[in-house]
DNA sequence: TTGTATGCGTTATCAT
DNA sequence: ATGATAACGCATACAA
């Protein structure tokens, strides 16, 4: 079975529980209890087959585990272009946990527009055989992938600024009451006149960071008139555009909330090219606190989330429920402003 | 075995090998055949248990397959911290591949400086039992990780700036060279005194970037003086010390090259903050063309690697060759320079 | 507290 | 071209 090609030198023979069970004197049953902390066993014949298991380099057949107990000691991470700080945060919060459980993180990036997405994750799931899986934004926005992947049984964990019904574990991003914080603090260093760049409106995460901000505006008696809010995509150039406009329309306003980092990437630049200096003309914060908030000129203050400790959690939750859902749970996870030179 | 929680709905069954076998009225032998596209079997046949199988839902269970084939299914990815960007699209060229073929891909980001990253790099592939592994730089610049894991007889394909021995699959990103076209450019737009920010000269890329745009220069008859060099640690703070060091030093300085995208923004920031207008007093061109460098303002000029490509071609090649690795193989990648608004 | 034996869903050897 | 059947490495019902 084994190649014959160059590289095949010796390498360490594959030990199996028989290997263990033999060098330790007892049966493999008695080796698969201390694997699985079983208290049936005797201390000192506990404690042998734990030191010969870790004198040798033996280690569990996953796959035969798996096999026999129905499970992959696998978790699966369904997302579509975060950023790329958050993929990076959130998949080490999940690996951290993972790795003290024997659980292996198997990743899933998918494209939330196509249109057979919802039986191309089942298909990943069914595929890869994962004891269950991690649902980021926006692909956890989609309430029909969650009802699909609820009715196929599958545990899973969406991370969202809103409920999603369906996921058995749901953390609720505050995003709204994080954006209402924004506006607060424009409005406490008095901001009255304030634009915002929405995200794009069939996001829910873009629809609760609008009312956040607009919302608490109304209460502060200073609602935003229709020309000081634009709504972009997310994306860089959008937030440019937007930016320009409610700039060149309201010389008045003094700042703004952009709905991402990269939109508000691009609102900067617009207050570059209109001669506005930021924070001295104009404030301004982004969401997400990315990667480039820091690099920006001047740097971005911005809503930061969580990712590696929601990464933990949603992998906790999931490894230690096992497969066995007796009720569906929600959290609620508040989020942080990062202040830096936008918004002295 | 199943819980009786109550999401524990009627979930599709979950068919096996056998089930087909039933149903179409051929051996599970038969059924096998089919699965792994064995010639030996009647046209008809085929098509008829292929059929089934589209028509039922049914998966091969690869744990199964795993353990009597001895083989997981499951690629590695180990790395640490490369800007989102390139996990992102990593990730993505290799389940690109890997969806193709029935793997997936298993992520282990890890600690560069850790003291036991050669163990805990072992240790993962071993419990994981993944079939082989892409490392990706500045890990697999580690010549004694890559050591290790060759001596552990596992399948990688390693991704660096320098060839990087006992990696049976090497994958060179001639950053070197990338880095010499960069110096032709502002060479070529009539840049004479230029400047040049060095990564950590612990890593190999740091110390590749920076011979291919001194060498060039000093093939040019304008070897740059020491005054002229900075060296950071990649990040940006020292990319923002660096510049201002380098430009306040030199006024006469028309160009910076940074080695990474993140230094780089820190130049551009140093470069505002001494009332240098890039690109008109100043042009700066970065390394990795990561997220960010759209995002700048001025949009940055930077070197792109093809990550997307290249974790697909790693993929494909681990899932090719099979574990059986006849001979080391290495390939060069050239980079593209994106030009934006930093070089004109 | 420990051991025996069966089965998990495949692959692959050996028939036929 | 097709079919029994023995592995694969482990968990677990059942015995002792």
């Amino acid at each position: 079975m084994l190649s014959s090609g160059v590289t095949d030198v010796e390498m360490p023979e594959k030990l199996t529980i028989v290997d263990i069970a033999r060098k330790a004197g007892v049966s493999i049953r008695t080796v698969s209890r201390v694997l699985n902390d079983s208290p049936f066993v005797n201390a000192e014949t506990r404690d042998r087959i734990k030191s010969i298991i870790e004198s040798t380099s033996y280690s569990p057949n996953s796959r035969a585990r798996g096999l026999a107990s129905n499970r992959s000691y696998l978790i699966g991470l369904v997302h579509d272009d975060p950023n790329g700080l958050v993929l990076d945060q959130v998949q080490r919060g999940i690996v951290d946990v993972c790795a003290a459980h024997a659980y292996e993180l198997v990743v899933h990036p998918c494209n939330l527009k196509a249109r057979d997405l919802i039986p191309q994750v089942l298909q990943f799931a069914r595929r890869s055989r994962v004891d269950g899986i991690v649902v980021l934004p926006p692909v956890s926005e989609n309430g029909a992938l969650a009802q699909a992947i609820h009715a196929a049984g599958l545990p899973a964990a969406g991370i969202a600024s809103v409920p999603v019904e369906d996921f058995p574990l749901m953390i609720v991003v505050n995003e709204r009451s994080a954006s209402a914080q924004v506006a607060s603090m424009f409005y406490g260093k008095g901001h009255t006149e304030v634009g915002f760049v929405s995200g794009p409106l069939d996001y829910r995460s873009a629809e609760e960071r609008r009312r956040g901000f607009l919302d608490a505006f109304e209460r502060f008696g200073a609602p935003l008139a229709e020309d000081k809010i634009a709504e972009g995509d997310y994306s860089f150039q959008s937030g440019f555009d937007a930016g320009y406009q409610l700039i060149s329309r309201n010389p008045s306003i003094s700042a703004i909330f952009a709905s991402n980092d990269r939109m508000a990437a691009g609102v900067l630049k617009a207050a570059f090219k209109l001669n506005r200096r930021v924070p001295h003309d104009l404030a301004v914060v982004g969401f997400d606190d990315s990667d480039v908030a820091g690099m920006l000129t001047p740097a971005l203050s911005s809503v930061a989330r969580p990712m590696r400790q929601l990464g933990s959690e949603a992998a906790k939750w999931l490894i230690d429920t096992a497969g066995v859902i007796s009720k569906h749970e929600t959290r609620h996870i508040d989020l942080q402003i990062i202040l830096r030179e936008s918004l002295p």
